[in-house]
DNA sequence: ATGCATGAGGA
DNA sequence: CCTCATGCATA
């Protein structure tokens, strides 16, 4: 046991989909899963729900490279310069700044990934004329592994802007929106408690 | 809870 | 090379 979760998904995924820290297609798809659980663990029969999970791969991963906060200040620069800067730009900035060339585009791949997340909070919701056969959404918050019990899933993040949330994207207001459709119909039932997941705050 | 990384799939 | 879904490792 002392392995990690001999179930489907890695914390950092659950924690992600909790957090709503994932695209709106992902969160699609692992709504299910999550309900699944959920299931598992009300019943509390302890029936070890296996969907398999990709198998291990026999690399060797790469030590993860932790870059300086200077550093990530002038990637951070670039970046909103350049949001996708060619091969070239990245080799040179690389230089500059003493990194692995892949380092740097890795990091470019991931900052435009985080870019793409799932709205943190900051706007709420919008009534729009969606589907008439459910009721607005509540304020819940399921469960959260040792959570005092706050309705809010996340505090803002400092993005420099302080006073200035505006988002440029268009179709954030409707993932937030079919998002609370989801959990609302997924989670407004009991269970508290979900298993597996030894490490969590 | 998040940062850096891997890998599959797509132009 | 990119995007996307995911996760080991780390803070």
């Amino acid at each position: 046991m002392g392995t990690l979760y001999g179930n489907v998904f890695s914390q950092t995924t659950i924690c992600r989909f909790e957090a709503l820290q994932l695209s709106f297609k992902n969160m699609c798809k692992l709504k299910p899963l999550l309900n699944k659980w959920l299931e598992e663990a009300d019943s509390s029969t302890g029936s070890p729900t296996s969907i398999d999970k990709i198998a291990a791969q026999g690399r060797k991963r790469k030590k993860r490279t932790s870059i300086e906060v200077s550093v990530k200040g002038v990637l951070e620069t670039h970046f909103l310069k350049c949001p996708k800067p060619a091969a070239q730009e990245i080799s040179s900035l690389a230089d500059s700044l003493q990194l692995e060339k892949e380092v740097v585009r890795v990091w470019f791949c991931n900052r435009r990934q985080k870019e793409k997340r799932m709205t943190p909070p900051g706007e709420q919701p919008q009534h729009d004329v969606y589907s008439p056969s459910v009721p607005p959404f509540p304020k819940h918050r399921q469960c959260h592994p040792a959570g005092p019990g706050q309705g809010l899933p996340h505090p803002p993040r400092g993005d420099g802007a302080p006073s200035a949330p505006a988002e440029p994207r268009t179709d954030v207001k409707n993932r937030l929106y079919l998002l609370q459709l989801f959990f609302f119909s997924s989670f407004s039932r009991t269970s508290q408690h979900r298993k597996t997941v030894g490490s969590q705050a």
